[in-house]
DNA sequence: CCTGAAAAATATCTAGC
DNA sequence: GCTAGATATTTTTCAGG
């Protein structure tokens, strides 16, 4: 991985679309050397997807909300970790230290919905209790971290 | 915005690259018709972008962590959120509800560098507190609600 | 590891329904 | 808003340095 690998990462982070000839341009080289390097990164599992992003309000997905999750003494923090996968509204999901085991992000249409979701939460066997941050605004999200001052 | 549109969308958030062929075998249209429809939902505001996702720690970011950050009285939460948004390990931002204004989730390094971070947020002006929860482990992220159940 | 050319697939546009 | 066909680009493969 080198400096050409990481301004073509750059490049796809922001632009997922971007076709081998313009990262080409962008980085000085033929499409077919950029396709061979894309094509490395993405077996060697540097890459691992691209994805469109999507308002998420634009799909009825207006309310956000972290949630901080403690679990009860005798809990499998990897078997609740897997039911919170099973929740589709759970987005993302990290362990964490501190008293809670998990943090979770999830995204709902209303805060209806919300409270159904923090009740389907605390039913998961293991979760002791819950703690909800609402997302008020996003301000921004996923950005890619520049990788060029490293 | 159709259940096909919604299909499509959901595709796309799993395989940003999917040519349009493919997206027309998997709803049963033409190209020509989903490349109309994808058109349409970039130029509305539906669809924002389309990005690689990649192994943070394939690419030296192998620490994260969430901050919540509390303001003095007199700040102002905008200008703050763009001083937050100045710093390049920020990832994400989320203005919040609570003692917190924001909750933003950094990714660097090491924790050497996780410690300087943490110091130049404080010395943001206007930030009055951080609190900082370290991922252990990032169980899954960013991962694309089904829009089907809605 | 690269370039450049050739072949296959795809994106994009146009006409017509 | 769709299909189908024509054309422009791109992807992908491959020979060769």
């Amino acid at each position: 991985m080198d400096d050409l690998d990481r301004r073509i990462i750059t490049e796809l982070r922001l632009h997922g679309r971007a076709t081998f000839a313009e990262l080409g341009r962008q980085v000085g080289l033929s499409a077919s050397a950029v396709h061979e390097r894309v094509g490395k990164l993405e077996s060697s599992g540097v890459i691992t997807g691209y994805h469109a992003t999507v308002d998420p309000r634009a799909i009825g997905l207006g309310v956000t909300a972290l949630v901080g999750i403690q679990l009860s003494d005798s809990a499998e923090a990897d078997e609740v970790a897997g039911l919170l996968g099973g929740l589709n509204e759970v987005e993302s999901c990290w362990a964490v230290a501190g008293d809670e085991a998990f943090v979770v992000k999830v995204r709902v249409p209303t805060v209806d919905e919300l409270e159904r979701t923090l009740g389907r939460l605390r039913r998961i066997s293991g979760v002791a209790r819950t703690r909800t941050t609402v997302v008020l605004s996003t301000r921004f999200e996923g950005r890619p971290n520049t990788l060029d001052a490293e």
